[in-house]
DNA sequence: ATATATCGTAAGCTACTACTTACCGTAAGC
DNA sequence: GCTTACGGTAAGTAGTAGCTTACGATATAT
């Protein structure tokens, strides 16, 4: 069972080691598509497509401003991934513990 | 620029479907590598390939228990993706104030 | 010792992903 | 008007990721 039905999309967008890139440095400052790829070693469309998947992700949103696109770091969507692992890291806990307390009883009874 | 090393592949690794459904069915409990495959739509096999990988980030820790293989989810690595996650966080909102400050201070110079 | 259960690994195949080049649309500047 | 800057999209390709089947290894049970 999935905690949320758009943590997939993000986990996965975050999955590529280019799009992590992008993200860290619009995390920085927003930036425009050709900023963007002039600071990474791949072309400026490899940019765009892997903008539109970070955008179909709710990771970033562009604003106009003239012909250039500059585009920012949504935080809410940082905040899905946060609430994700604080999930994940709940559940571990308690499964940890219940695992701890399962092993303490079986050494009990074998005594 | 990342902030970790260890994060890239941990990232990388909960990028795929099949292996973070792995990864939420192990944060429940510690199961066998023939109980996580039963619960999927994936050979046994191919739950191996998984965690492997899972287990070359960190993610996933296993013990032996005669010809089984518990697998168990490595609670620090979840915190080491917590903290990334805490890190962009901070970066995109402190980007994200001084953004609205310098488009503040521009609509102040325009008057 | 033989059989059974459990799992990792190798080999091979399919499908998809990330990339490039080429092209087109749109907004600002001369 | 025309030109230049900027960026999204289409088409095509090389690489790889994930899957399956087949096989081998190890540990328990009879």
């Amino acid at each position: 069972m999935t905690y949320d039905s758009n943590i997939s999309s993000i986990i996965m967008a975050l999955g590529d080691p280019t799009r992590r890139a992008v993200v860290e440095r619009l995390a920085g400052q927003p930036m425009a598509v050709g900023q963007i790829a002039d600071t990474l070693p791949v072309s400026r469309p490899a940019v765009s497509q892997h903008l539109k998947v970070l955008g179909d992700a709710g990771l970033v949103r562009a604003t106009q401003s003239g012909t250039r696109r500059i585009y920012a770091l949504n935080p809410s969507a940082i905040a899905a991934l946060r609430d994700w692992c604080d999930h994940l890291w709940g559940d571990a806990l308690s499964a940890f513990q219940s695992e701890a307390a399962r092993i303490a009883a079986e050494k009990d009874t074998s005594k």
